[in-house]
DNA sequence: GAACTTTCCGCAAAGGTTTGCGCAAAGCAT
DNA sequence: ATGCTTTGCGCAAACCTTTGCGGAAAGTTC
């Protein structure tokens, strides 16, 4: 059992005033003179004090914490865009619970039973590739509980969102192969009802349209985000009657395990195949040849994910915010033809 | 504001019954009735009620919270290790709070503050890089709060911890380089105080004494795990006179900015230069060529730790224990001469 | 000197839950 | 009928902190 913690009840007693005296004393209230104020004070810091949260939060209903629920821990990109969550949350005195769903909705809806068990005071969430059923988020929205979703999103209408503008990010991606003389062009898309996935398959679509060329569906292959379902993928494309000569995928881990099975398959990147990803991870620049990739704005995501969040507890009732922010291709070697 | 959430009080008032009855007949006490605990049961159901844990926190000086403190959010090291960690707590009925310190010795006495305020029940800790002065954790230990330390550890009289046998896996890669014809074989360390560079560096030591080989000075080139400070001491590494055949860094992050130095240097592994890594991180099997790197039990030193954990509630005052985890070379290409 | 005002404290209720102990009613033995 | 035991509840204290409001003592005004 913990060591007893120092409470008010103890400051008072060895100053030999009133409990309420020194819970006002600590926080300067103007019934307290200065001379006593000084005097709890030093004593508390003398006694490394520090108000017990549990009853504070009893008291006030509030536990300062959020729930951070993310698809995947091991990226630079979820990394980052919980380190701006936390820079903006820290300023509010907040905590942040990071709960990874490791792509699985069943651990997703585990994962926010436990943070209203734990009386988190609201979520901010990117969907695991296998949620498609939202009512535990409805059932947050009903609870009056603040959400706010990022990158991956859903309930646009109800929830207020910060995603990156992938149909742009795709169609510059199709652009920027055909002008290195890719004409058979192919794209492994995620899961469809993943935003992310359909917005890049539109402005892969798009792209190919500016570009004058025909959309040929064996080159739109999926996966699950798994590397060895992309590494299928990539084996469904490669065994093409006319394979494809450029390659994007909807992440890096997935383009990192296409270019396992472009070498495997003997072919060569960028020779053979041109080759981008998103996310723009640090291996990008470690593999040979360094991939060229879409970086996101990845803590600037979190911050405004996390602004969101506190404007939902100053503004209740204004339709949701939609943030989009924009992305940046990374031109290296993999997609580059002499 | 949060809507009213259910409490005991509510359930009480709707049954005419008392709050302590609803209480004892929501955890079978023998005292209420079969009947009582049926109706108790169900409308505690249909009302959607989960206990209070600010409530039962101040009442039980409780949170059922562990502070896990890693150095790196972004490998499949601490992700796994945390997997085995949340694994053996959830059994325990206790939530996981992860706070990075990003090898930052500052942020993590940060965040040991914080989760102290936040009153978690003990910490499960991997040590920052830049950790020398142990202080914040004798706090921990003066306060009687549990402390587990695990891979990067310290205060092992007084602390339990979960290591890897850092030691005989440092001299086996050495053995693996000299059976593969390498004589002139280097090693990136991080910062000496850490007790997996020190004992990486003794394994080196007595893996080149074993086979006959002279250390070298210049062979032995620190970083402090960046990626930045990693190229530099590769650079030192391939600009003498005389470099090595075979290099192998302190982990994999290390030593893929290593290959991309090597490579910059206009030479390939492993025709000129053997590579081998540690942690084994999926990246390992993108890079080309494929590299060599020794595989960690992480779920399992998650599990343990967490293990070690709960042990120390139920035996105070036990000599902390000392678990020491197996290792595997895995070899690839990067480390194989034909 | 009396009446009123200001200063600077303290009491106790409240949040939600557990639990020691008390009590009324029913059951049982003599 | 009486006395004792068992059953099945309920009361209230406790955890820690905040805060509305009350009150004693000092200060001010007439």
């Amino acid at each position: 059992m913990v060591k007893h913690r120092i409470s008010l009840k103890d400051i008072a007693k060895e100053l030999g005033v009133s409990i309420s005296t020194v819970s006002r004393g600590l926080r300067d209230h103007p019934d307290i003179s200065d001379e006593m104020i000084v005097r709890i004070k030093e004593l508390a810091e003398l006694r490394n004090y520090s108000p017990n949260p549990m009853a504070m939060g009893l008291l006030k209903q509030r536990t300062r914490m959020i729930g951070v629920i993310v698809p995947d821990l091991v990226t630079h990109f979820f990394s980052s865009v919980i380190s701006g969550i936390e820079e903006v949350a820290k300023e509010k005195g907040y905590f942040v619970i990071v709960s990874p769903s490791n792509e699985s909705f069943l651990k997703e809806k585990e994962n926010i039973g436990n943070l209203m068990k734990a009386r988190v005071e609201g979520f901010i969430v990117c969907l695991s590739q296998e949620t498609t059923d939202y009512s535990h988020f409805e059932q947050i929205i009903e609870a009056e509980i603040p959400l706010v979703f990022f990158d991956r999103v859903c309930l646009k209408e109800k929830v207020p969102s910060v995603t990156a503008d992938s149909f742009e990010a795709a169609r510059g991606i199709t652009h920027h192969f055909y002008e290195n003389n890719a004409r058979r062009i192919a794209y492994i898309s995620g899961p469809d009802h993943l935003n992310i996935s359909d917005e890049r398959r539109m402005g892969y679509l798009q792209g190919l349209a500016d570009c004058g060329l025909e959309f040929r569906p064996e080159y739109l292959q999926k996966c699950d985000l798994s590397t060895a379902s992309a590494a299928m993928a990539t084996r469904r494309l490669l065994i093409l009657p006319a394979p494809p000569d450029a390659i994007f995928g909807i992440n890096d881990t997935v383009v990192f395990a296409a270019m396992k099975e472009i070498r495997n398959f003997g072919l060569t990147v960028p020779k053979d195949i041109l080759l981008v990803g998103f996310t723009d991870e640090f291996h990008a620049t470690v593999v040979n040849p360094m991939l060229t990739s879409v970086m996101h704005p990845t803590n600037e995501m979190g911050k405004v994910a996390a602004s969101l969040f506190f404007e939902l507890t100053d503004n209740v009732g204004f339709p949701p915010k939609s943030v989009e922010l924009k992305t940046k291709l990374v031109i290296r070697e993999s997609s580059v033809r002499k």
